[in-house]
DNA sequence: GTGAAAGCGCTAACAG
DNA sequence: CTGTTAGCGCTTTCAC
């Protein structure tokens, strides 16, 4: 790697000194230099084919234009659009990412949050909210700037930005009601998350309002091996059989899809299926998958903004701001109304 | 943010110079230093909280422990799980990855490439290569270390890790073949990447070795409405109707079932479909998608492993090695054999 | 409007 | 084994 021209080589090309050929190419300050001062030192720095080193600036300026990323996993499908979607609002500003994947291991998170500030990221994004958030309280102590999207995590009062989660379960359970269902369970996500939480007691009051005998049942991960492995324990005895599922996720009715099958039963036949998330490629799936689309991009922009706007805000006061985003259901092929015969109560 | 510890504050609490505070944190440097005294320096960096800034250790070593990482678009499924490889290969040796989507378009991708460059980062790995690479023939030129992966650039000697593209297409069209095909059509993916110009190829010449009477169209990109269209083309006259489509990637295969669907043809009934990638889910399609899988983490892993040797050997030569994992069919339920009635050849 | 000088936090010679 | 000294490349006072 040919050794970079640095701003002492432009200094010396364009005959000004370097604190003057700083001032000419930073847009804040080149009004402070005259213009054909500027002029010369733009050639010299392109003739040089000069690029500041971000690195000397960040060290200078202590702000290193840099916000950590912290997903689960990026390999699940709702976190590349959002990581976009912090991306499309970040670029603009200057500021980019660096994304880290915890596997949902609090321990590696903490480590990796550390190698982050090592770093010197300004400031982090969570999408890992959850209960015992070890790292993300950790991060709040140590005074650094921060939000929580997708999930929150309870008691550490960082800005948050989710979706609906409740309307969402509400638009489901009216969706499925008005097809002819009653007797319905949910494939809830872990308690500790809180999608999880919200989507359940929506489910619980819900079902309340319209009458529907509901039945909660709780995943362990938002996997599809738990969705398989709920979906069976549900189908249990045919009689007491429901008539349909709401996922916690769109992972778990894919794990519901694959029980059913393997039980011979057929959806939406013989028990309705929906999802949430409308993860990519939801209406590809066999049958296509009736579910809640949350905008993931836009969480992804609105959070990446409001961290945005704490770091320039030199305020250090943390208003514990949380935005909700509508979502709205998406009706494809996994419901139908209940097969009358079998799904007659007992 | 309460301002952090540096290493004059440890230096000043442990009763030692900043030189041997940085001496016994540096685990290469630790053996030269006094065990008392690296347990002093290391109780009181503890008892601060100190984090070394990797910011300042890059000024002063001129490395940034950062790779950069060019993807058309994070969003399409395959690149999640290589960038996961990636980053599987680059954390142990301390590095870490920085992402930027360049959504294909070239003028971008030398923006990105560029701030990349004014991060410091110590090399790149592209996965964006094509044949008029310009972004990656600029960073050659400049003599600055990088991989290309999953698809290469031709003329630019990068080293490059790639899937085996040609055997994934023998083994495909061995498997139509065997099944009774004779009329195929590939759906070639754009003549500007690898992997389209060598699929394309291949097929081509098994086709010629097989007796299959094989035709190729070209698509304008890898994209589901791409697909669709090529299809409704090829489908055009009944007659002449080919009972196998092989697809270049499977999002391209995707877009053929969306054109079979919407001719109120079934696949594989009328048409078998086979895509390439084997992508997350693949098999939850309707039908479960015949594809061949690319070991997608495992050409990331071998890509950063391969950067990390470039950085480390200090050696400025730069080996045009070309690493060619192996790719395996999936069989699943978009192949079944021809439909003999309306199939055979008019 | 521009030069001079200091210094961000760290590491790497060089002494001793 | 440890202290000293420089300096990475840049921005930012402070003079003039």
């Amino acid at each position: 790697m040919t050794t970079r021209a640095t701003i002492a080589d432009v200094a010396r090309l364009a005959g000004v000194h370097a604190g003057t050929v700083s001032r000419a190419l930073n847009p804040k300050t080149e009004g402070r230099v005259n213009r054909a001062t500027v002029a010369r030192v733009r050639r010299a720095a392109k003739q040089l084919g000069y690029t500041p080193n971000s690195i000397a600036r960040g060290l200078r300026t202590s702000s290193s234009l840099t916000v950590g990323v912290v997903v689960p996993d990026l390999t699940n499908p709702i976190f590349p659009p959002m990581v976009r979607g912090i991306e499309s609002a970040l670029a603009p500003r200057g500021y980019s990412a660096v994304i880290v994947n915890t596997d949902g291991r609090d321990d590696l998170e903490r480590l990796l949050v550390d190698s982050l500030l090592q770093r010197q990221v300004d400031g982090l994004i969570f999408a890992t909210g959850h209960s015992e958030h070890a790292a993300a309280a950790e991060v709040f102590e140590r005074g650094i700037k921060a939000v929580m999207v997708n999930r929150d995590a309870r008691g550490i009062p960082f800005p948050a930005v989710v979706g609906d989660d409740a309307a969402g379960i509400r638009d489901v359970l009216d969706h499925l009601a008005a097809l002819g269902h009653r007797r319905v369970v949910h494939l809830a996500g872990p308690a500790s998350f809180s999608t999880g939480t919200i989507r359940a007691a929506a489910f619980v009051t819900r079902c309340a309002e319209l009458g529907l005998e509901g039945r909660v049942v709780a995943a362990a991960a938002y996997s599809v091996d738990e969705g398989t492995r709920l979906t069976r324990g549900v189908l249990g005895d045919p009689a007491d059989r429901p008539t349909a599922i709401v996922a916690g996720n769109d992972l778990l009715a894919l794990g519901a899809y694959h029980a059913l099958r393997a039980e011979g039963l057929r959806c939406p036949d013989d028990v309705s299926v929906v999802g949430f998330n409308d993860m990519p490629f939801a209406g590809d799936f066999q049958p296509p998958m009736t579910t809640v689309r949350v905008p993931h991009f836009d969480l992804g922009a609105e959070a990446a903004r409001l961290l945005l706007g704490q770091l320039e805000a030199e305020a250090t006061g943390v208003s514990p701001v949380r935005i909700v985003l509508p979502v709205h259901l998406v009706v494809r092929g996994s419901t139908a109304p209940p097969d009358q015969v079998h799904a007659a109560p007992g």
